[in-house]
RNA sequence: CGGGGCGUAGCGCAGCCUGGUAGCGCACCAGACUGGGGGUCUGGGGGUCGCAGGUUCAAAUCCUGUCGCCCCGACCA
């Protein structure tokens, strides 16, 4: 079919990687392009019913979708460019299995350790494999069958695979499906300076992948989670609609996972002389914080909020400023615990005799001090810990201990002695940068990428070693970095489309220009196809709407789709003028059809490399 | 996994409360007109009413169970 399309055009092809020519797809009659016009029900993810309503994809089940013909050639120009940036920073393609045997992840221990999120099969002889949601094990099990010597060392491999995560709550289309696709690179050092300079080679990389993407996005400091490991960033699309919240200086380059970033200890209050005993008050039916600061004329900022865990089994109660939220991650990091999550009110009500609602961090006894060991609950077995804004109260409320009341004038430091005082909360806008101390911004950001120091964690537990210069047996020093690419798709679109559509950038639309003859016959259509076979032989990818539609719905389906630029054969056809409008800005003009191809092939090619489409250097 | 909601034509929905010939818009097919932002008219085709039981002379409608899906939350290398 390729062979033949370009015969027939008596030209070269000269595309690039992951650029399909020379079929017969553009033209729209042909190209199975069913677009819809209401939104369809599943989900409101505006990047999700621009999918579909566009005729991107469908959906098979839950967090699974078929790709139609649009969507499939979005993905392969992410994939391209993640190809291009991955080669030429010097990682190996490789394509490992999608389907992998237990043992691997036994040796790991993750076979136990991932939940139900693996998801789990048996073949016909009652052997156990998974489904790879990610593939540590496979890559370090390919590395140590064949890499013995650090000659061979350093060695990046990548490959782009489907990968499936049962997650409990699939959303939000292809931004959280169970199914996705993924770029996924582990790299291999003899040293962890040589990792070090693995990551380094794969976050630059990272930052020209998504710039040439034409994405606007912000690498930040990330939690380093249950892997451990000491460096960890991800690649944050910016969109109001993302999961995570993100705080980045305005006046030095610091951007972190809210997650993540450290938050300012103040100084303890000092004790005052003059301060009254704390004293216990009814406050009936006062679940919230508002609703006691209502019943007793107090703000958030004066209370002392407990949010109780579950740490490895074991009750937990953090305690932090009325206003303020736990952050859970440093909560773990500070416990030094394995899992941690929010505990169940009967749970811990049950665990400790306290009343989930009322929990505070002053003995229920009001005598004062709590105890030496942690001091609250039957037998004094909770543990505590206060964020240190806590401790730079002078006065405070906070729950009592005891069902329905809250306590009064409570002095922290010097009424809540048996807990440990760390940085516990989120941090949020406002905050001062951790780096230069200006105020930081918020955002919110969709993760496309991450790269991650792994150190010794899986070559250690697979025992996959190499002879190292000294002539010692030693574990690889790794590296992992993912790129969710059908995520990206979605992430592109939250962040370019509007009220009519999507409105991609050139790197990553499926065809870059969409011809428009307004009549299916005469000088329009005549011009339409002229335009067409002139841009194809620059090789430039392009769809020709030959549909016997009225204009409006032309323009309608032109704009859903979100070709960048739209050429219009209009009643000037005959006189050798059309119509150009760039699909972002709306800007529409009328240009002579000399010479047309050219322009549009240098501006095309200046927004490939992810800038804007310039409607100056095509008039 | 907790809370809420929805399953009726390809898509979006009404009908259900109060049981009695399964409907509307868009899309689709044929024809005519029309031709710069989802146009008009005429005539058509298309439905196991998610599934399984039950009640009833009769079930899309009432009852029980079950499956699927969406949203919020919890979770997320």
């Amino acid at each position: 079919m390729r062979g033949r399309a370009l015969a027939a055009a008596g030209r070269v092809g000269s595309g690039g990687p992951g650029r399909w020519r020379g079929d017969f797809a553009m033209r729209a009659s042909r190209l199975h392009l069913p677009t819809l016009r209401d939104p369809p029900k599943d989900g409101d993810t505006v990047s999700h019913q621009l999918l579909v309503r566009g005729g991107y994809i469908r959906r098979v089940a839950a967090g699974i979708y078929s790709f139609l013909p649009l969507g499939v050639r979005v993905v392969e120009r992410v994939k391209a460019i993640v190809r291009e940036e991955m080669n030429r920073a010097g990682a190996l393609e490789v394509f490992l299995p999608a389907v992998v045997p237990a043992e691997l992840w036994q040796e790991s221990g993750r076979w136990e350790k991932y939940g139900p999120e693996l998801l789990r099969l048996k073949d016909r002889k009652n052997a156990e494999f998974c489904l790879g949601p990610t593939h540590e094990e496979v890559v370090v099990d390919l590395a140590r069958k064949d890499v013995r010597s650090y000659r061979q060392l350093p060695l990046n491999f990548y490959q782009i695979q489907t990968k499936f995560r049962d997650e409990m709550r699939p959303r939000a289309g292809l931004m959280r499906g169970r199914e996705f696709v993924m770029k996924d690179a582990y790299s291999f050092d003899a040293t962890v300076a040589g990792a070090h300079a693995s990551y380094r080679t794969m976050y630059d990389a990272y930052v020209r992948t998504f710039e040439r993407m034409g994405l606007a996005f912000r690498p930040v400091e990330a939690d380093t989670g249950a892997i451990g490991g000491s460096m960890s960033h991800e690649f944050q699309v910016l969109a109001d609609s993302g999961e995570d919240a993100l705080v980045a200086c305005g006046a030095c380059t610091y951007a972190a996972n809210v997650e993540k970033c450290p938050s300012p200890a103040p100084a303890r209050a000092s004790l005052p002389g003059d301060a009254g005993p704390s004293a216990i008050v009814a406050t009936p039916g006062a679940k919230t914080i508002d609703m006691v600061c209502a019943a007793l004329g107090c703000t958030p900022r004066q209370m002392i909020k407990a949010v109780l865990y579950e740490a490895d089994g074991q009750p937990v109660a953090a305690f932090v400023r009325g206003d303020r939220e736990a952050n859970e991650v440093k909560v773990k990091a500070h416990l030094g615990a394995g899992l941690v999550a929010l505990a169940d009110a009967a749970w811990f009500a049950k665990a400790t005799g306290l009343p989930p609602g009322y929990v505070g961090p002053v003995a229920a006894d009001g005598s004062g001090a709590l105890g030496g060991n942690g001091g609250l609950g039957h037998g004094g077995g909770v543990r505590c810990v206060a964020d240190a804004e806590v401790m730079a109260l002078t006065t405070a409320v906070c729950g009592a201990n005891e069902k329905q009341a809250h306590r009064q004038g409570v002095v922290p430091v010097r009424d809540c002695s048996g807990l440990t005082v760390a940085d516990i909360r989120m941090a949020v806008p406002g905050d001062p940068c951790p780096q230069c101390g200006a105020a930081l911004r918020g955002f919110r950001g969709i993760e496309v990428g991450h790269v991650f120091y792994l150190g010794q964690k899986y070559s250690q537990a697979m025992n996959a070693t190499f002879v190292a210069e000294d002539g010692t047996e030693k574990p690889f020093e790794m590296g992992c970095y993912g790129i969710g690419v059908t995520r990206i798709v979605s992430a592109a679109i939250e962040q370019n489309h509007d009220e009519r559509g999507i409105c991609w950038p050139v790197g990553l639309a499926p065809y870059p220009v969409v011809v428009l003859p307004l009549a299916i016959d005469g000088p329009q259509a005549a011009t339409a196809e002229a335009i067409e076979a002139a841009l194809e032989a620059r090789g430039i990818d392009v769809v020709r709407d030959d549909r016997d539609e009225r204009p409006g719905v032309k323009f309608n389906d032109a704009d859903l789709v979100g070709y960048p630029l739209h050429i219009v054969c209009g009643r000037k056809a005959q006189d050798g003028v059309v119509e150009v409008k760039i699909r972002r800005t709306g800007e529409r003009f009328e240009t002579p059809v000399a010479g047309l191809v050219d322009r549009v092939a240098a501006a095309l090619a200046a927004a490939r490399a992810g800038g804007p489409l310039h409607a100056a250097a095509l008039q």
